[in-house]
DNA sequence: TACGATATGTCTCTTTAGAGACATGTCTCA
DNA sequence: TGAGACATGTCTCTAAAGAGACATATCGTA
């Protein structure tokens, strides 16, 4: 079905805007309070765009080279699958938003 | 922050009514498309219980017992901050219910 | 009486995920 | 020039999760 929460929270940051890595853990931690290793992130970002899920461009700014991930197609059929199981879930239990 | 998705649906199904494991795999199966192994299911839900996320009573069903679950205080606990969470990311996504 | 459904449990093997360190380099501002 | 933020990566060790088999027992029905 999916992959895991870390997963899906970078695939939804994504799918908001383009994102590097390190906006990403500044993002998470900003938006949830939820922290995320680089240690982490990085090999996850590889593998989601080896994947197809994500996909990247560099770009120098400021002679500092971030890697930009935008969201794909494939990327985007697990963001909308997911979304649909949040309603079924939020129905379910009957939270008003 | 949370566990993973099958502990949570798993919480989330025993708050909905108390359950036993054989029926918890019919629900997941029914309910939401998503096949359980019992080998998975039932050394997590001992380990729920051991946590105190569960609690849990045998019952003599016509000779078979069922071992039904029922969540304590702590399991509710889970169950709405994830409840909470999946709240802000609807709004996050701008999903309407 | 044999089969399929109900019901719960363990065990091993393999794969995956997570914590945390190791590694490198630039930019800005004090 | 040194500190802290920006930026990305790898590696090892350990912990957890998942697949699938092994194991047992009852009930209802054909």
């Amino acid at each position: 079905m999916f992959r895991n929460f870390l997963d899906l929270m970078v695939l939804r940051l994504v799918q908001q805007e383009p994102l590097w890595g390190y906006k990403i853990i500044k993002y998470a931690m900003e938006k949830h309070g939820i922290s995320i290793r680089h240690g982490a992130l990085y090999p996850l970002l590889n593998n989601l765009e080896r994947e197809g899920y994500l996909k990247s461009r560099k770009e120098a700014m400021n002679g500092r080279v971030r890697k930009i991930y935008e969201i794909t197609s494939k990327g985007m059929k697990i963001v909308n699958t997911y979304n649909d199981y949040l309603k079924e879930q939020i129905e379910e239990a009957g939270i008003k938003t």
